[in-house]
DNA sequence: CGCCTCTTTGAAGAAGGTCAAGCACGGTGG
DNA sequence: CCACCGTGCTTGACCTTCTTCAAAGAGGCG
């Protein structure tokens, strides 16, 4: 029930679990030390409420373990999740005193704050904060337009596919196990959750996952515990050309007016 | 027909238009002597393309005049816009020695570019750069997660009324003639770079451009010139809650399952 | 003046959304 | 140890929005 969380572990940076991933990444020793003076944990529950998008926000913070989401709602509740924070992810903005999104803990999960204006002021002083803050921002900027391209142009079922290997993706860059072909792990989102990612209802997630199923692309035990069965294959319904093309896996609607390229 | 492209009153970068946005913006006087070493511009007629996704890129970009799109395109052809840069937007990353996306000038335009590995040098040498860089790109990502919010639960509508408004106000922003009310620009996309921007097609871009002019919100005039009769107004049916909140303007379809929030 | 591209409009169809039950897992208490 | 309960998930029937296919109209440039 209360977060698994043992502080004491991490007080020491060197024996961080995203040491190797996170904003600190390319820090010097001295640079980490001032780092751990102004550092705190803060541990959340599955579905504990982090801030609300407008709250003042005196802090940053990397996800050490565990999952958050970044959340837009509308005014009548239509609801759109814009970040999904894994392990090493980075929260906040610098240079701005207000929240603008809801995050909430989708599992239990533990961050590690930063007081914003000291940490500001690090970014202004040491270059490798600095530095590695922009690089995981580009990244984050190229993973939300992968997301646009999934929200705007993917079917329902292309964009269950994309969640799962993406969320297959990441875990098996933390290091999980992931033999060969099967993957094995449990999905840190609610059907509702996944449809707030990928712009569905959760009845059209849920139905597509149960298509995904009765193809044998994967199984599913227990709601949550997910094993996708052949990653490539699975991959390859994503509609993305990552390795292999989707041939073979023709597109249910859409199959005209693509003459375009004009060079 | 040419690109209108004067290059010598540019040299000088303190005549430059996107002096005070662009990744210059923070420079010092030796800090932007430093950039005029490593700069050089190009000019793109309308519907040339920049550069392709995967294509090797030597340097990074800023827009001076014009504007140019970003572009994903999945093996059948579907085709989705991932970024609209506008005047003082930076093209490129720094690290990355291919393109991640199609660039195409939409309109005629004028590029400011900077050798790739040189500019590199200078993010670790000069911290203005580096820093406005970074803010840059959070700008980016805060706009690429609007325009998440847009693809994954706006209504057609909406998402027309959104791009109108954007493009509005970011020519407000460069200061163009923006009277009280009504604001007049040219679209600088055709329908179907609306589309692929909105993750529509472009009949229904079409229709419901239609329906916004019937509805006396806005005017065209030989397809491009467009009129916001009441900008305001138009914000209001954008769904988003930016001043007014858009009562009174039901939205059509979902209008239930929206109790949550849960503190 | 005429071609060409872009745009508009119409009619039919499909994907996904909406509303409404019913099911299953996991936790709880008897 | 097992029945009960609640939340989250699944499934069904119907409906709306947007897409698809088709054709005609308008603006711009040669």
């Amino acid at each position: 029930m209360a977060a698994t969380f043992v502080p004491k572990l991490l007080d020491d940076c060197g024996s961080c679990p995203i040491r190797q991933r996170a904003v600190c990444a390319r820090c010097e020793p001295d640079e980490l030390q001032h780092l751990e003076q102004i550092k705190y944990y803060r541990s959340f529950e599955a579905g504990q409420t982090v801030i609300w998008s407008g709250d003042r926000m005196d802090f940053v913070a990397s996800v050490v373990t565990g999952v958050a989401t970044l959340t837009q709602t509308m005014e009548d509740g239509r609801r759109q999740m814009v970040g999904l924070l894994l392990p090493s992810d980075f929260v906040g903005r610098p240079g701005r005193g207000s929240a603008s999104y809801d995050v909430t803990a989708a599992t239990d999960m533990v961050m590690c704050c930063f007081r914003r204006k000291p940490f500001e002021d690090l970014l202004l002083s040491t270059p490798h904060v600095a530095q590695r803050l922009l690089e995981m921002t580009l990244d984050e900027l190229d993973a939300a337009r992968e997301w646009l391209l999934l929200l705007g142009r993917k079917t329902a079922l292309e964009r269950i596919a994309s969640l799962l290997v993406i969320i297959a993706r990441r875990r098996a860059a933390l290091g999980s196990t992931s033999a060969g072909g099967a993957v094995v792990f449990d999905l840190p989102l609610t059907r509702e959750q996944m449809a707030d990612y990928l712009g569905l209802t959760l009845e059209t997630v849920s139905r597509k996952m149960t298509d995904l199923r009765q193809k044998g692309m994967i199984t599913i035990a227990g709601n949550r515990r997910v094993t996708i069965t052949d990653l490539d294959a699975l991959a390859a319904v994503t509609g993305d050309d990552s390795d292999g093309p989707a041939v073979g896996q023709p597109v249910p609607g859409p199959m005209r007016r693509y003459a375009k390229g004009g060079a």
